[in-house]
DNA sequence: CGTTCGATGCACT
DNA sequence: GTGCATCGAACGT
């Protein structure tokens, strides 16, 4: 089922923990692709430094102030799209960014959009790489620009609930970020392959 | 293993 | 003109 408004009308952290588990589908032209949310950041209001919306309420950051449970999908590095799902009421700036995915559906479009543009051919990424890193599985999806402002409750691209049950939760700073490094608002399933950052020490045989 | 660094577009001041 | 919520190739150890 997908998720209702409610569950992102609620303090950021609680709608990032409870994303963990979750899955993100996009039904596209070139088909249905989708993955387990095992990785994701919140960042909450003016007073986050790391959070856009510490810059006020400009035309960018003006999807992070709408309504709860919309796509906020923004462009860095020249690059690469992010994609953010919005929470608490309207009027309250408060994003959870979506970092890792572990793929469910649609793995060889996945790996044709990750192949497009390089040397390496589709076929050489490994399942669990295709949606490790926030600009990977944009991609890998194929969430860009229009994706912007859209609707995660109805519509193509959509977070449900396929009940696959709990999992297991780890805490730390977000990644990437020069500041409000202090904030431990990264939630992930640790150990997990496709979660991002440096890998984990007990990935050691 | 580890770290550094260039590519690249755009919103904002 | 500046500075990114990144990625991966290219180094050095």
């Amino acid at each position: 089922m997908t998720l209702p408004r409610s569950f992102y009308d609620r303090p950021t952290l609680q709608v990032a923990r409870d994303l963990i588990g979750k899955v993100l589908v996009h039904r596209s032209r070139a088909g249905d692709t989708s993955g387990v949310i095992v990785e994701c950041e919140a960042y909450i209001g003016e007073e986050d430094p790391a959070c856009h919306a510490s810059a006020g309420r400009t035309r960018r950051t003006a999807p992070l102030y709408g309504p709860p449970g919309h796509a906020y999908v923004y462009f860095n590095y020249g690059m690469h799209y992010l994609v953010n799902a919005v929470t608490e009421a309207e009027g309250t700036p408060a994003a959870v960014l979506l970092r890792a995915l572990e793929p469910l559906d649609g793995v060889e479009i996945m790996r044709r959009r990750r192949a497009r543009g390089t040397l390496r051919r589709p076929e050489a990424f490994k399942p669990h790489e295709l949606c490790r890193g926030p600009g990977n599985l944009t991609c890998a999806l194929g969430i860009g620009r229009a994706h912007n402002l859209g609707d995660l409750t109805s519509g193509g691209l959509v977070i449900e609930d396929r009940g696959l049950g709990s999992f297991p939760l780890g805490w730390g700073q977000r990644i990437g970020i020069r500041v409000g490094t202090d904030r431990p608002w990264r939630v992930f399933v640790p150990g997990h392959p496709a979660v991002s950052g440096p890998p984990s020490r007990s990935r050691r045989a």
